[in-house]
DNA sequence: GAAGGTACACAACTGTGAGTTGTGCACTAA
DNA sequence: TTAGTGCACAACTCACAGTTGTGTACCTTC
């Protein structure tokens, strides 16, 4: 591909050589590979050089965006300036959908983001420089965070009721915490020592509901499956979490008041992280973000900031 | 790339092996390899299988999007069903816009748009199936169209004259085409026997304009470099035409009336060409495209359709 | 804790093919 | 014609991708 666009850029075989610093014998050599690889003649050899066929047209935009990507995907393991890596605790959850939102002001700084497994494992990719910046609930009992780790809370994201259509709460335009007292709600692939599994924890001892977070996840898809055909049986899903699921299918999502417990997403990062476009998220961040603690919500007690 | 994408998705050395239909070792080659120019470790080699590091997850949907250009650019040229090729006259004209516009409703519709020397050179193309559709000025004196290409026009694009700051007309809401006698208009880069160059001969012959065609294109930022500095120099341009040019330059960009000189483009087509894209770009065209030959425009007598 | 199984890495070997040099041919310009 | 330019073909070399064979680490099971 490389040898393809600098024939084009050059419009000689032999310029294109000089280019690549190999012999204009091998340019003509992968040229005229490719274009049997194709099957399709890319060029028109003439006394003065080469010219693109429409094939080649049709085709050099593609070539020109296969080493962007290339480019791209070097530079996203690149040791030195490379993307600004962030960790979300989950797809389809606030979190991403905030750095959704900073993609869309800042479109020029390039993004990773990856899902690390829990708290611990994204602290010390932050410290070991693995990952610039984490969204995490902070900080669970037990585990301070380090000195060297910065954080500020972003975001409470309102849980909501998810039933199906013959759940005894389906028609409710909403519900308190006191009235889910004896309801049974699922929550599988909560694994115990994790962030996710103390927030539940507090919520059940706070208000007394019965959480089963047993269970393997078999992922969205068939909870959301169970959840719908299952009458008893309800779970927790974050307000901004958008479902992949066909609307008919007659879920039902449920307002949580009095109070609404809200998921407590804080950013992490490390002090001395030298990443530029670190700064510019903070500072995104902190304009862009609504107040936290409302009245009204409930948070784990370890994650209020005082 | 694919071996890497494979053992991701098989989360195993030797599923993937299998898959690409090599030996275990030869992946574990492929990924050693590929990890040591990337100087990143991608996985974490356990009993069970490859783990993606945080490095390989911030790699993986580069990996993907390389092999879903890599697809999409051997699909361009590929004889069987490619994407659907079109020829416009220049990038930047209405044309291209036409193209954009369909692009926007039919996303899912496969393009490749690229950009032939005249239209005797677009029709040779459009009958060998070379490209499946081209917009043009027809038909040309002395150049019927032949018998097994069908054309439409689909749009009329009114010319505007365009100054430098310190033109005469430079203030002027609009000009007749009678004040533009007289005034020297540049049009550099007509190659004489093209469409444009039949155009504009035309255009000349009945309003008694004074068009200088000669001289070489130098690229449309040389042309407006010496519009704006030559105080009696103006040339045409499509009102649709996108200039890439700084806006505070003092360009002006002047309608043009009583008549207003248009241009006419057509879609081209064979006749029995089967990609099933083209029916739906006609379709497409017919049902968004404004009345031509419109009271009060002018395009050559050739381009009338009766 | 021993035995067996699973999964990846290393070593040695082989063959393909990418790159090299050398040369030929087609076209252009003077 | 003649000289010059530009790409293709031929023969050769060697690097390396892929193969077979083997080693090692780790997990599972009794």
């Amino acid at each position: 591909m490389r040898t393809f666009v600098a024939v084009v850029d050059t419009g000689q075989f032999q310029d294109a050589a000089a280019d690549l610093s190999i012999t204009q014998q091998a340019v003509s050599k992968r040229i005229a590979g490719l274009e049997k690889n194709l099957a399709v003649r890319l060029f028109t050899r003439t006394a003065r050089g080469a010219r693109l066929t429409i094939d080649g047209q049709a085709f050099l935009p593609h070539a020109r965006e296969l080493l962007r990507v290339a480019e791209r995907a070097v530079a996203s393991v690149l040791p030195g300036s490379r993307p600004l890596r962030v960790d979300v605790i989950a797809s389809r959850t606030a979190a991403s959908g905030l750095m959704r939102g900073f993609h869309r002001v800042h479109p020029e700084i390039e993004l990773d983001v990856v899902m690390l497994f829990d708290v611990e494992t994204a602290l010390s990719a932050i410290r070991s420089g693995a990952i610039d910046a984490s969204f995490r609930a902070v900080a669970v009992p037990g585990r301070p965070l380090p000195e060297d780790i910065e954080s500020v809370r972003v975001l409470d994201e309102p849980l909501q009721l998810l039933t199906g259509p013959a759940h005894t709460l389906a028609g409710a335009r909403s519900v308190t915490v006191a009235q889910l007292a004896g309801h049974r709600i699922w929550m599988p692939g909560i694994v115990p020592g994790t962030e996710w599994a103390a927030y539940y924890d507090d919520l059940v001892a706070e208000f007394g509901l019965t959480i089963e977070a047993t269970g393997p996840n078999f992922g969205s898809d068939a909870l959301l499956d169970t959840i719908a055909d299952t009458p008893a049986l309800a779970t927790f899903m974050g307000e901004q979490t958008r479902l992949v699921w066909p609307a008919d299918h007659g879920l039902r999502r449920i307002p949580v008041t009095d109070p609404t417990p809200v998921y407590p997403h804080s950013l992490l990062w490390r002090r001395d992280n030298p990443h530029p476009a670190l700064a510019i998220l903070h500072a995104h961040l902190a304009a862009t973000v609504a107040s936290h603690d409302a009245a009204g919500t409930w948070a784990p007690g370890w994650a209020i900031q005082r």
